[in-house]
DNA sequence: ACTCAACCGGACCGGGTGGTCAACTTAGGT
DNA sequence: ACCTAAGTTGACCACCCGGTCCGGTTGAGT
């Protein structure tokens, strides 16, 4: 009944070495599972790729949408560092369009970021939108400082970005089987949009945050 | 079993009257379930909308693929009515631009379209792929005319325009519930990137037809 | 070696889906 | 008025889902 001894570990008993060995089974299956077939993937397959009954899933996490969070909480960590370190790059115009290329490539081969970034509901999972709350900062910081270099026109946001980049995505992907790359193409005609060179005012503003 | 009287009628005996009558009963409430819920809405709740019995909707739709592409097929229809309409208008660019406009309009208001532009498996029905097959050649001219007056970049194509209209309403899509219309900021911003004047060269060819 | 709490597994539950069917109703030609 | 084929219905089926639970297993402190 009260077996919430999932999340962080360390708050708790230690848990038992065969614990440590499920639960690590448990999250390798879940995020390739997941990857492969988005956060609608059933936690049956999920136990089944790891090798492990249904129950045992539930013994490590109170919910499907916790284990989804886990899985979803490591990708946006790796997107967070990538995003930071791309701050103190030497080029800001480069930095902008390695962050895009590095959202994208991740929702080609994740289907689950493909659904968080789509709005799917683990959004609004605490785990989640904490994390997420800190990559928009980074990707804030990341436009301002295109900004402010000239290189991406002045009326565009770091949520701009952020939409922008599951955008051409979504774009790209009712082709992707057959042309794997083809967000290449959208992300640079988008990139073009955000030169300065093209502006023209845009008709509705960036919403509040 | 072979009560195959669905699709168009006329091809067999004409239908009894109360049978006409809950048929467009059905393909009402199909509508606009569809259009609120998306394509994912369940038969029964189709059903409950027309007041009719489950059983009902299957006498005259063999599947529920088969309504749905049925309902799918009209909205396609009065897409390539608008799009073939904008073929004859004065100014190429407005034209380009109105067809944009009313392909995301749709989406905003039409789940089911939403589904279908970001490749859900209807696309597959043999209707369906018709009718997309002659509103991308609609577009493929509305692009050609254009081209030709110079107001688009020369390396893009009539599937780009299909892709980016759909991509743009999916850019903003997330934050539809609080910004309505943030759609028409990032339309505008993807106009910008078509202008010819923005073009920088595209990395990724457009995919074969 | 013994013990017991922690752990595991899979049958099971309630709810939802697309689709079927036999019993009932009804339209419409005679 | 009547008869029959067409139409309607809701219970029913098989299948899937997330989640629960209890009986059997096992790790680890003693």
């Amino acid at each position: 009944m009260l077996a919430a001894v999932n999340a962080t570990e360390g708050t708790d008993r230690p848990l038992r070495a065969d614990a440590v060995r499920s639960r690590a089974l448990l999250l390798s299956a879940a995020r390739a599972v997941f990857a492969e077939r988005g956060t609608e993937a059933s936690v049956a397959d999920v136990a089944q790729a790891a090798g492990l009954g249904k129950g045992t899933v539930f013994r490590h996490f109170a919910s499907k949408d916790d284990l989804v969070a886990a899985i979803v909480d490591e990708m946006l960590d790796d997107l967070i560092v990538t995003t930071e370190k791309l701050l103190t790059a030497n080029d800001p115009a480069a930095a902008l369009r390695e962050f895009m290329t590095a959202g994208i490539d991740l929702q080609v081969h994740n289907q689950a970021f493909c659904d968080v970034a789509a709005g799917a509901s683990v959004r609004r999972h605490p785990l989640v939108r904490g994390k997420i709350e800190r990559l928009e900062s980074a990707v804030e910081a990341l436009v301002d400082r295109a900004r402010r270099a000239g290189v991406v026109r002045d009326d565009v946001t770091g949520q701009d970005l952020m939409l922008l980049m599951t955008g051409v995505y979504q774009t790209a992907a009712p082709m992707l089987p057959e042309s794997p790359d083809l967000w290449r193409r959208y992300l640079a005609l988008t990139l073009d949009g955000l030169q300065p060179q093209a502006a023209r005012p845009l008709p509705t503003p960036a919403p509040r945050p």
